[in-house]
DNA sequence: ATGACGGTAGCATACCGA
């Protein structure tokens, strides 16, 4: 049983890196991110062409995630509930999937770095923190349900200096300051599984490289998108790796594809 | 410090991203 998650850098520019992706790998769940479409442009009948169902919460231009499924979904959340959230940022489902019923829910973090013109606002990193709080909160009542359960997706912060390619430069970047990573690691303080880290202590695991800079092929990566799973979920965990295949395609996400097997 | 590079909106250039 597969589980994965892409930030495709929106879902209509990535339709056949998608769909060859989704051929080559029959994934039971694909969780995505940063669709940027509305629903009315989503493309459900090339992904039905290609055997998945889809649940989508959309935005126009920015943000919104969905959740793929050979299966039938049933949507148990569009949002985080009890935040007022500007963003298309959270999708929780049920599924069935070939090793019984999954919650999964795709996740798409606020980055937090102000805007070129104004590096003094912090506005984007306040709604940031705020944003992360009502995720731990989410994430405390999905334990107490104790079923499997997958947060798959780009969560934005480098957890340690092992995640990105140079972490001296990145100390005060929203996606490395200290509030943001203790916010993480409150999430596995939890009960929630770093599926990757749990399974590979010492590898990078890098899942976004810049388009910029020769990124790439400097590897000068981090790793940002990430699944993190309940006990019984974890229970099932078999391996769990980056595929990098998606990124070295022609016309790439700067993301890649984070997998995991469950047996 | 800035921009690279790419996507969207919409038709020039601004905004966003990490």
């Amino acid at each position: 049983m597969l589980v994965a998650t892409y930030n495709v850098n929106s879902v209509n520019a990535r339709l056949e890196n998608l769909t060859a992706w989704l051929a080559q790998n029959q994934p039971d769940i694909l969780f995505l991110q940063e669709i940027k479409c509305e629903s009315n442009a989503f493309p459900f009948f090339e992904l039905r062409a290609a055997g998945y169902e889809a649940a989508v919460l959309g935005q126009k231009s920015y943000n919104g995630v969905a959740v793929l499924s050979r299966n039938k979904i049933s949507v148990r959340q569009e949002g985080l509930p009890g935040f007022e959230d500007g963003g298309a940022r959270y999708l929780e489902v049920e599924t069935e999937t070939s090793r019984g019923r999954y919650i999964a829910a795709s996740v798409y973090l606020p980055n937090g770095n102000p805007p070129y013109n104004d590096p003094d606002d912090d506005s984007r990193y306040a709604y940031k923190l705020r944003w992360m709080d009502g995720l731990l909160v989410r994430a405390r009542a999905l334990l107490e349900l104790r079923r499997p359960v997958v947060l798959g997706g780009d969560f934005n912060v480098i957890m340690t200096d092992m995640d990105v390619y140079a972490p001296e430069d990145f100390q005060r970047n929203a996606l490395f300051r200290p509030e943001v990573r203790q916010k993480l690691a409150a999430l596995q303080y939890l009960g929630f599984y770093d599926a990757f880290r749990s399974l590979h202590p010492q590898m990078p695991g890098y899942t976004y490289w810049d388009y910029a800079g020769a990124a790439l092929a400097r590897d000068f990566g981090m790793r940002i998108d990430y699944l993190f799973l309940s006990p019984d979920a974890a229970d099932c965990l078999k391996n769990c790796d980056v595929d990098k295949a998606p990124r070295m395609n022609v016309k790439p996400s700067d993301h890649t594809v984070l997998k995991a097997e469950f047996v």
